[in-house]
DNA sequence: AAATGCATGTAACGCGTTACATGATTTT
DNA sequence: AAAATCATGTAACGCGTTACATGCATTT
């Protein structure tokens, strides 16, 4: 492992701001709040842990946990909150967003019109389960953290799953039309 | 270098398959034609370019072009033509968005309120002017391609982006409007 | 006792970026 | 001739995923 300064870093430094934990607990965490748009792997996290602790932002604790369950916990100290807060300064970048489906879509010439009009249905449908999954997302929060501005802003992150994938679905079936066009246009072609 | 079947290397194929370049023409007409979705660095598309020759998918020509200039040009062949028509047929990978921004966002209870605002001013700005783009880039493949159902689907892929930008700009104006309702909020805590 | 699942970790690998190096061509 | 820029490439590195290994706890 080398000198980290990426986002995995902040990432679980910023969950342990909100609650001590272990590394599975992390990886759960980060799933059920931020799991739209951020992901950690245990291949990260155990390590980073480990090299955050080394360099006296966390804390390690043995826990011996109410079931005796669990193992190693850690908890922010004020170094990695410091920390934390001077990332949080610093403007985001902005990330290239790769996306296969748009480059599939962008060569489609050379597929059979079907077939990309089940690659998109496909998405639409992933799309529209996350739509319906920020609903729980946001319950969750109103439960957890009532205070405010803590709830504005975990909200907001919802606001801008929501937004995503609303702008997609639509994007779905505005080409899904286009693809019944071009498909109706190659039917009357064959005709003659 | 191994054994990639990663997309960068359907990318490649899929430009060729448009117009026969050098690994230094790709650079820029992916950028022109699909860089608010796609991108591609040199230190890929050489390597990749290479391996694609060494497996037959494609043709490298010495071009002494017709100025004197440029160098090592490849064609598709047919073998790489049929392999872009299988990857196409495969359902697309959907990419994880991690997003820098959205993760800031997440922990902004600890950083001041005008610094969060002003990354989201930052990315607001970013995407109009993507906005912007979309109009030359559609021009540019009007212009280029009139055929369809090629241009369709040129012009599908350039809505996506329109679709997506717009989103975020919506959400950025949303949450800039919760943000100063919190700093609305904090003022008046500290004038009592 | 065996099987399943929980929790922690490691190793290896591929992708993609960045930085650097180099020649060839055009511009000044 | 010098400077700039075009064009091609390589090397190194960091990030993140995947697959694997391992023990402990719980269930059957």
């Amino acid at each position: 492992m080398k000198e980290t300064d990426a986002s995995s870093k902040f990432a679980l430094l910023g969950m342990l701001s909100i609650c001590p934990g272990s590394g599975y607990d992390i990886k759960k965490l980060v799933q059920a709040s931020i799991g739209y748009f951020w992901s950690e792997s245990y291949g990260r996290i155990y390590p980073v842990l480990k090299e955050l602790a080394k360099k006296g932002l966390i804390q390690p604790e043995r826990r011996q946990g109410n079931n005796g369950r669990g193992r190693q916990s850690y908890a922010i100290k004020k170094e990695g909150m410091q920390d934390l807060r001077q990332w949080l300064e610093k403007s985001p970048r902005v990330e290239p967003n790769r996306s296969e489906l748009l480059l599939k879509m962008f060569f489609s010439r050379l597929a059979p019109v079907e077939v990309t009009s089940a690659h998109i249905l496909e998405r639409k449908a992933v799309e529209e389960r996350n739509l319906a999954s920020y609903n729980r997302v946001e319950e969750q929060h109103r439960k957890d953290h009532t205070k405010n501005p803590e709830l504005s802003y975990w909200l907001a992150t919802v606001s801008y799953g929501r937004h995503r994938s609303r702008a997609i679905v639509d994007w779905c079936n505005e080409t899904l039309a286009t693809l019944s066009q071009i498909q109706q246009q190659l039917k009357e072609r064959n005709k003659k």
